[in-house]
DNA sequence: ATGAAAGCGCTAACAG
DNA sequence: CTGTTAGCGCTTTCAT
């Protein structure tokens, strides 16, 4: 360890033959400093090896920098993506981005929050488990920090909200699907408790009675993430229901493993018939999170939700609180994004 | 806004009739403080709903608490679980994470890792791209701040770091397919530019030799990570290597494809014949970087990098670095777990 | 067992 | 344009 003396303002103002508030301006670039002295500060800071203390800073000027956020879950590509998105665009406005998981806990996201206010965070975005949305804000306003929530589903009222638009994205795959002249379109996937689902079965529901399609509940089907569980679910609903010409997919996974259901339930079924049935005639469609290269192997058309997106919104709206705090509420509906093949 | 004035240690210690400094330490559980005054203190935090500001501390004391973590890329699962592997062990004891992800991008991994220091973080964890793991070593040092790496491969002098044993890996998976009779091995997966796969074919390839067995270099395939692509590899091989019993297959990923492709093989080849030598005989073994549940649905055995458990040992490494820098730097290659059907 | 006082490194008025 | 000065909220000797 060489365990360097540490440098302070001190330091470089002596170096440079200034004073220390000529150096705190020269750092934060704000005084009208003369381009000279200006220099001379930068190479003695530069020389000096000097790294500014933002513990100071913040704690002297009331402002880090930093903007803290909570994740529900990390590994879901669709926070990932929003993750990556809320960072790009901080980050380009010399904001950091102070990062913590919450492994879903929501009992112990005050206890986070707070420790992400003591910190001195300048703001804080919550994405994930909303479930105690106003209280966290109130303990948030308490200190004065702005906090912006973003989730998959549902809303709250008297907080500050961006998320996607479920509803709309249901309907814009089901009306490709009857575009393309599919009446008896059935729904694989997702469990009945998640509230994205239920959001998506809704806009996909109300779509086919806006076209006077059937709709028979028999015909959505609950579908564990698995590519096994879709393949075998898929094979049962079209053995019972043969009729059936489109399927809704909930998830890229559910859609792979509907692409390996059909192609099974075509090899097993009684020749010829069921199976080119089966292979030419029943269309998929599905909801992803983020572009999926696995997607590109099967025959499909699906709707991005816009997670980068909104992540780059989720940034911009923190900022904007931070800058002008009084600003109300608002909640903010994300579209989908249509991909279809050729 | 409710713009509450913020409240200090000495609202509190007014509130409790004690002074500023007996505050402090019951705060910090320090002093020997009388349980009596612990509990009025107490009340009063309470009661005001006071916040430490830790920036303050930090300023004074020297120690924030929060250990920083770069990591390369959240979106892959074994980051993802050394994450939390990470986080989990720290919070434990009371410290806090400040995440950061670094995008890949090895250049932008200096001014980072300054941003880190300058927040005042007592260590910093880097995981993912060691490519400047010297040069970013010695600039925190420079600060007096301990630094530990993690990688999945490969290593550097001079430097802290922890990482799976890749090679270990091969032999576990190559020696189990030996010992159930396989004499005929291939690997299937991966790009020859990949330094895990580097390790991980040369882990197999010693172990043939070890059993004397052939080892020819056709029977090392690359594989994009898709299942599509990797059926249509494990057909192709299979083809033109009818005696192939067994795949080594370089991840999760291509392990699923590798099944479908035995499944279409055997439906596409002559009857009986390559059917059931395919379904029945060729064994599949893989490697991932946690428990995946699409591996419960084929026939396979494999081996789990520890990634949460390195993420907890470089936790405590970095706990250890941070009370006690003077210590050495180690190089910590961690085993990996074998999963095998019954 | 508790209090008084001296800063940590920096910014923000205010002077010059 | 640049220097002086007074703290931000907290920890930490050193007294008591």
């Amino acid at each position: 360890m060489t365990m360097t003396k540490k440098i302070t303002i001190n330091d470089v103002a002596q170096a440079a033959g200034v004073s220390v508030s000529t150096v705190s301006l020269v750092l934060s670039g704000k005084g009208r400093i003369s381009s000279a002295t200006g220099e001379r500060v930068n190479q003695a800071i530069e020389h000096l090896g000097f790294v500014r203390n933002r513990q100071a800073a913040s704690l002297r000027g009331g402002h880090s920098g930093v903007i803290g956020l909570i994740v529900s879950d990390l590994r879901a590509p669709f926070y990932a993506e929003l993750t990556a998105g809320i960072t790009a665009r901080l980050e380009s406005q010399g904001r950091m981005v102070f990062l913590i998981q919450s492994a879903g806990e929501a009992d112990r996201l005050l206890p986070r929050l707070e420790m992400l206010i003591s910190q001195g965070v300048d703001g804080v975005i919550i994405a994930g488990s909303l479930a105690h949305g106003t209280e966290l804000r109130q303990a948030a306003d308490r200190s004065g920090i702005p906090v912006v929530f973003a989730c998959r589903a549902s809303y709250l009222d008297e907080v500050d909200l961006i998320r996607p638009d479920n509803m709309q994205a249901a309907q814009i795959l089901t009306e490709q699907l009857i575009q393309r002249g599919h009446q008896r379109i059935a729904w694989l996937g997702g469990q009945s408790a998640s509230l994205t689902r239920a959001e998506r079965v809704g806009g996909y529901c109300a779509t086919l009675l806006k076209f006077g399609l059937p709709f028979h509940s028999e015909w959505v089907v609950e579908c564990e993430s698995s590519q096994k569980q879709a393949a075998e679910a898929v094979g049962i609903l079209l053995r019972q229901n043969p009729t059936i010409s489109a399927i809704l997919c909930y998830n890229s996974v559910v859609a792979m493993g509907a692409w390996f259901g059909l192609l099974r339930a075509g090899k097993h079924g009684d020749e010829s018939g069921i199976e080119r049935y089966f292979e030419q005639q029943v269309a998929l469609a599905a909801f992803a999170d983020v572009p999926e290269r696995a997607l590109d192997d099967i025959p499909i058309s699906w709707v991005i939700t816009p997670a980068k997106e909104m992540g780059e919104s989720l940034a911009e709206r923190i900022m904007q609180r931070i800058e002008n705090n009084a600003c109300e509420l608002r909640n903010h509906i994300m579209s989908p994004r249509l991909v279809t093949k050729n």
